[in-house]
DNA sequence: CGCGGATCCTGCCTGC
DNA sequence: TGCAGGCAGGATCCGC
């Protein structure tokens, strides 16, 4: 499951093994990995033929490398169970390899690995230096350009529950289940608040604690708990032990002592303290 | 048009 | 032991 910080790690892999490499050739293993490419495969391959990457970069959960030429980016989206590898050429080809990158140095191959295929690839146009398909991704918390004013003025002029909220990647990009529930609870507020009962100081407190979140998470490498989740070089982050919330169902909350509760939500689950994250009347 | 629910997909885990 | 069902969930699509 990975969210911006797990997203970040394997950017920055990506920036210091990919970058300055021109692409040989690059080959579809499964065409749903990258459904989402119109021209279909073959189009794909050939547009990223002869190409250098140029830089790595992010927006949320997205991430993209610049190539030479035309101003286009190869972009991925990792889903649930998305890996993007850095691993020799000669190594053996992984079960759920998707999309494998070969480079003209004759260096360690990029793989796009994915056992649940909710994840993609694509090349695609960059507009303003953004992919194209992601335009109406709203910039993700670490980013300069992310308004913390305009956030609270649409968060507050939303009709729905603040989970919901933070998991719109129109109104705020990079938040996953995981650090949802973890910013909700450093927050104290229970993830049925309406958007619209928010007051600027509490939307302010709530954001302080998604960036505390995920910055905690990105020191730690990330989070893992079912090793899906792994950096460029197939290590997992050691996050899942900071966890307060998430995953610990009848566990006790460190601020209070209350067992922890686990409640269905948009057919996943939401974890929450029963004392210390109260349901709105 | 905004909101909320269904859907996609595979492997692991649990319970019968 | 084997099998059925639950669970994981980001983004997109569709209906109200």
């Amino acid at each position: 499951m990975p969210e911006l910080p797990e997203v970040e790690v394997v950017r920055r892999g990506l920036a210091q093994w990919v970058t300055g490499r021109e692409i040989a050739s690059a080959e579809v293993l499964h065409p749903r990995a990258i459904r989402r490419h119109v021209p279909g495969a073959d189009e794909f391959t050939a547009r990223l033929k002869g190409r250098e990457v140029l830089s790595a970069e992010r927006r949320g959960k997205y991430l993209w490398l610049r190539l030479s030429g035309a101003e286009e980016a190869l972009m991925a989206h990792l889903g649930m169970s998305g890996q993007l590898l850095v691993v020799d050429q000669d190594s053996p080809l992984e079960k759920h390899l998707r999309v494998r990158v070969r480079f003209e140095d004759g260096g360690p191959d990029l793989r796009f690995v994915d056992q649940r295929t909710f994840g993609h690839v694509m090349v695609t146009p960059l507009v303003g230096g953004v992919p194209e398909p992601i335009s109406h991704i709203a910039p993700d918390p670490f980013e300069a350009v992310f308004d913390e004013a305009e956030f609270a003025r649409r968060l507050r002029a939303r009709h729905t529950e603040i989970k919901r909220a933070l998991l719109d990647q129109s109104l705020i990009s990079g938040v996953g289940n995981i650090y949802a529930d973890e910013a909700l609870w450093m927050a104290r507020l229970h993830w049925a608040r309406p958007t619209h009962t928010l007051t600027r100081p509490k939307i302010d407190e709530l954001l302080g604690a998604v960036r505390t979140v995920m910055a905690s998470a990105l020191r730690a490498g990330g989070t893992s708990f079912d090793s899906l989740y792994v950096n460029v070089n197939g290590e997992s982050g050691y996050f899942e032990r900071s966890l307060e919330v998430y995953g610990r169902r009848d566990l006790p909350c460190s601020r209070c002592g209350t067992p922890i509760r686990r409640e269905p939500f948009m057919n996943r689950s939401s974890y929450s303290c029963p004392r210390c994250q109260r349901r709105p009347r």
